[in-house]
RNA sequence: CGGGGUGUAGCGUAGUCCGGUUAUCGCGCCAGUUUUGGGAACUGGAGGUCGCAGGUUCGAAUCCUGCCACCCCGACCA
């Protein structure tokens, strides 16, 4: 069953999951092949399956938990693996972490017309205080109709207005510029269409938002975070990215600029890892936060917010797994090495934890989070499988009868390969084997974006490319309705304008309208 | 909200068209014995409101009506 694993990969990850194998009336290729590169993604081109993958969150009875996830233990590792990275980073370029509450009144959201009009379809609203039973007798709970909210309350799908209602006590004069906040929390937003990790209706995110005196201090901001964003997806998640701007059409409600970077996964759909915003003044003006400038001016403030989420872990997945299962950049693994023993005797057992218990301190001294799983109830096989679906880069396999020779065996996630190693000097080897990892990892996802990007000069072109997925580095004329147009005949959007873009004089791919430059077109999740 | 589909044990399923003994099989779970270098074998065992409610019938997982839930496509989505 190639679908077990993914099963099993999804049951570590999120708890409550169901695994939904879609029924079709055609009984035939049950066992077809489901690529680990779909697991979340569905099947593109599912007509090839008769089963399709999917999961969802556990309804119980209650409706209003739809698209929410429970991430389990080791899926959260990761996330917690995430966020030491980003917030380290954000540490060192000076930022500090708060929190603002989860409600936010409604009115906050009237102020800033872009903004609400971004997000008032997707809020999830706070109307009563408190339950009561049922007035006409029925068991059961109702709202207490005497318990009604004087202001409805939304449930934060992003900080922006509570915070900048909150920064207005803060800043008085240019002396209290720049304030550099960031935020780890929930948000919900209330999505017609869920998709585990990717968009989901509650999902743990950070937000940063900055207040800064100037208009260029607030882009250098945008484009700092921008660019530490870009930082931890390469080298922390072996995901290559783009860095470029969004078009009008995709900016951010309430921002001037939108700045992103965007991933390629497996099956050439594209994925925005990440968002910078230059807000301008609208916030500002919106909530009345002004400041004294060194000249004794009464000035707007100019501001910035940047975020990423659990979604990440989504493109972790997709960027990287492989039909084993997970597979995981060695720099955000929970577990980076795992030690199978292998030993019949009780006296075998007893060399074997020996020589483990070593080969752990050792590796424990270089940082590296290493298990050993001496559990009886499972045998190697199983655990082999097991670890090769969460995704562990390293294995080392300590058997009694290798032991002898003095060597072990070293297996690597990435490529699949094993090599026997003596036990002599294997730290260190383990240690070089972890940064190749991770190399290796980022090298080849490299290498699938560039040889799925492609220059497309005519419509008819195209229209044949799109369908083959990837990005496609096409003129546009820089207008909402051609983007507009293009989106609706061929479901690709401009993912974003490169910020190293060449100036190079063409032709609009749909309308030939001049243009200087290439802008990135694909589909996207 | 529109179109299409599905609900049988923790999970995955057979049976539904064409009603008929005690609802099938696999995984997992429990007990015991033997096992351990790529998901062990055998034996025994536990586990079910067949989504819910009505109806037809001597008899309903199966037929009819209504409802509920979920999934897929669409609308929606930085």
């Amino acid at each position: 069953m190639n679908n077990k694993f993914t099963y099993q990969l999804i049951k570590h990850l999120a708890d409550y999951f169901y695994l939904y194998l879609c029924k079709t009336k055609k009984k035939t290729n049950t066992n077809k092949k489901i690529m680990a590169k779909d697991f979340i993604t569905r099947a593109e081109n599912y007509s090839e399956w008769y089963n399709e993958l999917v999961v969802r969150a556990d309804l119980a009875e209650n409706s209003a938990v739809r698209g929410c996830m429970v991430i389990k233990p080791y899926g959260y590792a990761i996330w917690e693996k995430i966020q030491r990275a980003l917030d380290d980073m954000f540490k060192e370029t000076g930022h500090q972490n708060a929190y603002f509450p989860l409600f936010i009144p409604k009115s906050y959201f009237e102020r800033e017309a872009e903004h609400v009009e971004g997000f008032a379809k997707e809020c999830a609203v706070v109307t009563h205080y408190r339950l009561k039973p049922k007035r006409d007798g029925t068991p059961g709970l109702e709202p207490d109709p005497d318990a009604k909210l004087e202001e409805e309350l939304i449930v934060r799908p992003t900080s922006e207005t509570i915070i900048w209602d909150t920064y207005r006590g803060w800043i008085k004069s240019y002396r209290d510029l720049p304030i550099l906040c960031n935020q780890w929390a929930n948000v919900v937003r209330w999505e017609m269409r869920t998709r585990m990790f990717l968009r989901t209706a509650e999902f743990l995110w950070q937000e940063g938002h900055t207040a800064h005196a100037t208009s260029e201090e607030a882009i250098e901001e945008t484009k700092k975070m921008l660019e530490v964003y870009a930082y931890f997806a390469e080298n922390f998640m072996a995901m290559p990215v783009l860095k470029g701007i969004k078009s009008p059409n995709e900016r951010f409600g309430g921002a001037l600029d939108t700045y992103c970077i965007e991933a390629m996964m497996q099956d050439g759909k594209a994925l925005q890892a990440g968002t910078s915003h230059f807000l301008g003044q609208n916030f500002a003006k919106a909530f009345d936060v002004k400041f004294l400038s060194k000249e004794n001016k009464l000035e707007y403030v100019w501001a910035t917010s940047w975020g990423v989420s659990t979604r990440l872990i989504g493109g972790l997945i997709m960027c990287h797994s492989d039909d084993n299962g997970l597979v995981l950049p060695p720099k955000l693994a929970p577990i980076q090495v795992v030690i199978i023993p292998i030993a019949k005797t009780e006296e075998q057992q007893a060399a074997v934890n020996t020589e483990a218990e070593k080969i752990m301190a050792e590796l424990k001294v270089m940082g590296i989070s290493v298990k050993y799983d001496n559990r009886e109830e499972y045998k190697p096989g199983w655990k082999f499988n097991e670890y090769e679906f969460k995704g562990v880069p390293v294995r080392i396999t300590i058997g009694a009868r290798d032991l002898e020779q003095g060597i072990i065996e070293l297996a690597r996630r990435d490529n699949l390969t094993k090599e026997t190693i003596p036990i002599e000097g294997a730290s260190q080897k383990v240690a070089k084997l972890l940064e190749d990892i991770q190399e290796n990892l980022f090298n080849k996802a490299l290498s699938f974006r560039e040889n799925n990007t492609r220059k497309v000069d005519t419509w008819e072109e195209f229209l044949v490319e799109i369908e083959k997925g990837g990005f496609l580095s096409c003129h546009w004329d820089g207008t909402v309705e051609t983007e507009k147009k293009i989106k609706e005949l061929t479901k690709a959007t401009i993912r974003c304008i490169p910020l190293d873009a060449i100036e190079e004089e063409g032709k609009c791919i749909f309308s030939g309208k001049p243009s200087h430059k290439r802008v990135i077109f694909a589909r996207a999740y």
